[in-house]
DNA sequence: TTGTCATTTCGTGTTTTTACGAATTGAGGG
DNA sequence: CCCTCAATTCGTAAAAACACGAAATGACAA
């Protein structure tokens, strides 16, 4: 991952509702969701829920695929997972022990 | 890590000049950079740099100490794990092992 | 003190983001 | 075909972020 997708992805996760609307995506699974049904949980209003959707699929972190009437928006974890590994090589250069405690966290 | 900070250095981290300047603190090591040589640097102006300096610090991803003349910015490791941990545990929910090759990075 | 230099604060004009109503598109179902 | 409903696009107005010059602050050196 380059900085500048790093960047987009940033930006899209730096906003309330939509970091709310990924960690739901997220909960409800990689079966998706339909746009509106965010809307709904989420009490956001159609036209803004779908713009907040596009922010996030332009960004890469989501996936959206239509099934019969509705369009089902995903959590793509590999995105996530290339964020994850933006910060901790591309931010943490030359100094990664210190930067995380991730190996402790991969193993549990 | 609780989602309004995680929202914060999203924020902090969502602007080219930022992601600059706190990458560049990291490759300059731990010891500190003064925020006048930020500036020359990256070619921003002294009360730009300052400003970004002042959003990194109060995201918490920097740390600022005066040294004689100069203030020392350096930047803050454990930030950059508790960001990786909120996306890992908060944003990954259920999935870890779909969401990240993280065990293969942590062995590395 | 007094001057100097590094940095921040303040004010302002500019750009970007945001929310959302209204109109539009587009895929089914009857 | 039409009709309906899910979702997007568009227009616009309000809010937030941004860059940066000028002035202020604050430590240090002389």
């Amino acid at each position: 991952m380059k900085q500048p997708d790093a960047l987009e992805a940033f930006a899209a996760l730096a906003h309330e509702a939509r970091l709310q609307i990924f960690r739901l995506l997220v909960q409800r699974g990689p079966e998706g969701t339909p746009a509106m049904e965010v809307g709904r949980l989420l009490e956001l209003k159609p036209s803004t829920v779908s713009g907040h959707l596009a922010v996030l699929k332009r960004a890469g972190l989501v996936s959206a695929e239509r099934q019969h009437r509705v369009i089902q928006y995903a959590p793509r974890f590999d995105a996530v997972n290339g964020l994850v590994r933006f910060l901790l090589e591309d931010c943490c250069d030359g100094d990664e022990s210190a930067c995380s405690g991730l190996k402790s966290l991969a193993v549990s």
